[in-house]
DNA sequence: GACCAGGCACATC
DNA sequence: GATGTGCATGGT
């Protein structure tokens, strides 16, 4: 196992070289990133936030004065903006409250705690807190994703029915826990989804995984 | 035109 | 506890 896994990614990272996740100029970019990409291509999630900085108003104070209407009209092109606008303010509730009251920003706390604290919000579930903890707070968590899934399963490394906390033991029980090598796993992997793993026409023959998938 | 995308909450059985 | 469904735009 540890082995195959770590075959996986030196791989991938041969092949597809550094991923540079996550594209933002923040961490609060990254966490609105994190809410938008629910079940959507992240170019759609792009134009969503091009229209919030265009408007100035990608910041944590900004959006949670907005009403939740505009916010849904601004960031239409990621799809479910009525959900995600909700979503995004209950959010924004959670991070602008504990910004004001001058808690250090969710740092300096026990990963589980604060984990937990982020699945508490209403539309943060695994994916998504997993996301802004490696990503926008540099924690060490494996992201788990619909590709991370159909990946390991093809590769007989879980059975079809895992769930997200048994995919994600996987990677952090086998690799050491560094949040360098868990982002660009985490991104690779995508990479690989997109352009091989498609739920039709996947393309397995020519997948840069192929030669070692029995390994 | 069908199918899918870097999920999640909620209803129903 | 498992399984189904709504949410919605834009690219292939």
């Amino acid at each position: 196992m540890k082995r195959k896994l770590k075959l996986i990614f030196k791989r991938l990272y041969s092949v597809f070289g550094p991923q540079h996740w996550w594209p933002a100029d923040t961490v609060f970019e990254i966490m609105v990133g994190a809410i938008l990409t629910q079940n959507t291509n992240w170019s759609n999630v792009q134009k969503a936030i091009l229209a919030l900085k265009e408007k100035k108003l990608l910041s944590a104070r900004k959006l949670y004065q907005l009403p939740r209407k505009k916010l849904a009209g601004l960031i239409k092109s990621a799809g479910y903006y009525n959900v995600k606008s909700l979503r995004l303010k209950s959010f924004l509730k959670f991070f602008f409250d504990r910004y004001a009251a001058k808690i250090k920003l969710m740092d300096a706390q026990d990963l589980k705690t604060l984990r937990a604290q982020l699945l508490t919000v209403k539309g943060i579930g695994p994916e998504t807190a997993d996301s802004m903890l490696l990503y926008a707070l540099n924690k060490p968590v494996f992201v788990v994703d619909a590709y991370t899934k159909r990946i390991l399963a093809r590769h007989g490394l879980i059975k079809a029915e895992a769930d997200y906390s048994q995919c994600q033991d996987i990677f952090m029980r086998n690799l050491k826990n560094d949040v360098k090598l868990f982002g660009e796993y985490h991104a690779l992997l995508v990479k690989l989804g997109k352009d091989y793993c498609r739920k039709q026409n996947p393309k397995c023959e020519i997948c840069p995984l192929w030669s070692i998938k029995n390994a």
